[in-house]
DNA sequence: TCCTCTATTGAAAGCGGTTTCAAAACGGCT
DNA sequence: AGCCGTTTTGAAACCGCTTTCAATAGAGGA
């Protein structure tokens, strides 16, 4: 192995100086074409790349973003959510010639630190955070750094903040009207206080209840935090109710409502039917296959990155960058619908 | 908003050299205490923080590893697996004080050229990398590169690698006593040759069914690539040969088998006895949960940061560091055992 | 008192890029 | 041929910190 190639091994090569191979490097004007090719092919052939330090040391740009995960989850990948927006992330900065750095932070008030250690470092070009309702504490902190950022989910107070989120409102209705048009009345829900989408999914609800004319039953709504376990009891609680559906606000949760039907003797759909939200794996492993409102996480990760190099790119040049994407109804076996279609 | 603090600021104040600040700063003998504390104050009243940036290019270290995923599946994510590690790797990386960065290269070929990249880029103090039998390719080069890194899991030509893997022989083992232990004669065995942790697995298996004076039966080996789907049409091929019981190689395996006994028309533990194998949520989750060898994935991501840390420290100084954890087995339902105790 | 040795200290040389600025080269005009 | 205005190009400054190395100061010994 040849020694570490600096700029100044490829200006000796192509015999020009730093400064045209820095020009070539980053595409400025003022290079003969000729030059320019020359230059180039010694980097191609070299397979030179310009060391990221150096040149943020330069040039303030390093060319690194981070993916600030907070959740309040003891192990925040249980949830797959958090995997696939991981994944989706990831794929996005290697598609944008960005070096994704990751950080998951836990409930126990070790966000701020994360977040400081991260600005303090100076090393980030943005971020891209996941919205909970404590991570939005986190806002006025990334702008006094003046750092480039995009949430993942729309933050409470969303004015002025790049976001991507998906239409949530949207899931909530369709997976409600789904369960009304199938003749179900007493549609309950398990829903989520953690975040804006949560709230959305409930809002979406309830305006699939009032646009028939039902009433909002306070007593058929139950809250989860997204983990299992809280599904689980949220589903228990609800049983007295005698819900004929349900309209549960993720697949993990969906799981543990499951469970708690399952123990009380309760058939899904025959006793009881499902809607749940996400459609990550566990939706199509579980038994029965979920129905469930089907969220876009790659795009939304892709998205994100996008997002985040644009105003990375023209710094503040323009307005908040919102965008929620649309969501879709995967009919599966809990519902009931399949057997419906089955048995006709 | 003073002007930016440099070195040059606190030595100026301080009356010393940047020299000096420098010792201060990186706690570095051959500084008289009294100066010391002068610069010391100075620094605190000024709120002084230093350059990361610039200390990274002065120091050639830039505290960033990096975590590299390959895996053949569309969606690496899809297996929890490979959650439930980067997170423990990223804690890991935390307590140490180092930046994590992620990568995640898929099947088609991409992974040296993701590899290439990151070598090139000059900007990671060291690699952690999962081993499958593709990703060992990637030795030499690392190799090459001079670069300290770590393998999760045992690379299939270990010598001289350092590595962190839990004992999926033993593994294997007590998997397969436990379901000879309860009687079991006929047992089954869905592996995969995908990497050294399933042909340890398998190991472990044949090893238990041995030990008792049970031949190996190659008609009661299935193979799949980790994937539900894979292990589906595995315990499909599986069914003719009437097995009485059968160990898993992973959790998602497991609810791929699940699946093709369920549609089978087989009770699981009742008519198949089934032990699993990794611990993660999908084993408690499932129906019936999962009894299934629990794999300590949290110590194992920690354990390779702190071994890449450690010989990113003493570079070079010492042999491979190569550490077997142990494993354990969880018992829940799916192999009968609970159901046995209960109706004693 | 003078000399040697060691603990402190500062000047300056990097680290590997970017960016400024002046010089060189070129083409078109008069 | 002599000028002028563009492009191109390279030399050198600079980003903020670490590290080397020589200089200085102070202590101890002869």
């Amino acid at each position: 192995m040849s020694s570490k190639l600096t700029i100044q091994s490829i200006a000796d090569l192509a015999q020009v100086s730093k400064a045209t191979v820095s020009r070539v490097l980053n595409g400025y004007p003022h290079v003969r074409p000729e030059v320019r090719e020359r230059v180039s092919k010694v980097i191609r052939e070299t397979g030179y790349q310009p060391n990221n330090i150096a040149r943020l040391l330069a040039s303030e740009r390093s060319s690194i973003i981070g993916l600030v995960i907070s959740a309040g989850a003891r192990m925040v990948f249980s949830d797959p959510y958090f995997s696939a927006l991981t994944e989706a992330v990831s794929k996005g900065a290697a598609a944008n010639r960005l070096i994704l750095s990751l950080f998951v932070s836990y409930a126990e008030g070790q966000g701020h630190d994360t977040l400081n250690g991260i600005l303090a470092s100076g090393l980030f070009d943005g971020l891209i955070l996941t919205a909970d309702h404590r991570g939005d504490a986190f806002i006025p902190q990334l702008r006094a750094a003046g750092i480039p950022f995009v949430f993942v989910g729309r933050p409470s107070d969303a004015a002025g903040v790049h976001y991507v989120d998906a239409d949530n409102r949207l899931g909530g209705y369709i997976a409600t009207a789904h369960l009304l048009e199938r003749g179900f009345r007493r549609v309950a829900t398990i829903g989520s206080d953690q975040n804006t989408a949560g709230d959305d999914r409930v809002a979406g609800y309830r305006s699939a209840l009032q646009e028939v004319g039902l009433p909002f039953d306070r007593d058929l709504v139950a809250y989860g935090d997204y983990s299992l376990e809280s599904a689980y009891n949220a589903m228990r609680a609800l049983l007295p109710r005698e819900p004929e559906a349900v309209f549960v606000g993720s697949d993990t949760m969906s799981l543990g409502a499951l469970r708690a039907l399952r123990e009380a003797g309760l058939r899904v759909p025959q006793d009881i039917a499902l809607v749940s939200h996400d459609d990550l794996p566990p939706a199509v492993q579980a038994d029965p296959p979920l129905t469930t409102v089907q969220q876009p996480i790659a795009r939304t990760g892709a998205l994100a990155v996008e997002t985040l190099a644009q105003i990375i790119g023209d710094c503040g040049g323009f307005g908040a960058l919102q965008t929620v994407l649309p969501v879709q109804l995967v009919i599966r076996e809990s519902c009931g619908a399949a057997q419906a279609i089955g048995s006709r």
